[in-house]
DNA sequence: CAGCATCCTCACCGATACTG
DNA sequence: CAGTATCGGTGAGGATGCTG
């Protein structure tokens, strides 16, 4: 999303890959709630659209944070899960998922 | 810039606040290099135009984040830095930086 | 030097409808 | 159930020119 290539420092980078409206949310959802269902997801993810769901886990997949496994079943099943990369994402993020939670309401007050 | 208020963890809040595309290099510049004035932070933040500069500064003021002084002179001089609460954010956005740091390659190959 | 004012573009995102 | 396809609005972001 960003886009100011060559990055100047390592948070331009990483903010360009988690900076996506959804993709903290998915992140967060799928550590904290293990492998999920594609409709799963979307139930606990509140808001998002369908395109939108598949569009940021697609980013997040070609990334290689999130593993998409497919169940040929009928009806389909496929399943979402991080990756060990997407869980050292996950880790570093914390920090900054406290400090957000702490100050969420500054943010909330300032924020239109 | 997300909005999707209410927030649904901490992060999204903090994502919005940091998310902007100059934020995470401006703060990280201010951080690392101490008090600058206006000139001199563009010219540490390659590629920004003016508008944008100026837009993403009163944005992380109105949060509080950092902090202008105006000094009454000719010619004129503002110099931005860092506020407390300022400072605790570049504290916890630190690990998402090694992370981008340390996967910058990877991330720079898998984005188009 | 440090800004403000305009105009404009494009990709981000939402809504809707359809499919294997 | 888990997608794909398409249309269109909107606002972030860029370019340019002017000012205190």
């Amino acid at each position: 999303m960003a886009r100011n290539r060559p990055y100047t420092c390592g948070l331009d980078a990483a903010i360009d890959v988690v900076g996506g409206k959804w993709k903290a949310t998915v992140l967060w959802t799928l550590e904290d709630q293990g492998p999920l269902r594609f409709g799963e997801l979307r139930r606990r993810v509140p808001g998002v659209t369908e395109k939108m769901l598949i569009q940021q886990l697609r980013e997040l997949e070609a990334d290689g944070l999130v593993h998409r496994e497919i169940f040929h079943q009928v009806p389909p099943k496929v399943e979402y899960s991080l990756t060990d990369y997407g869980r050292t994402l996950e880790v570093a993020l914390r920090p900054l998922g406290d400090w957000g939670h702490a100050n969420m309401a500054r943010i909330e007050a300032t924020h239109p």
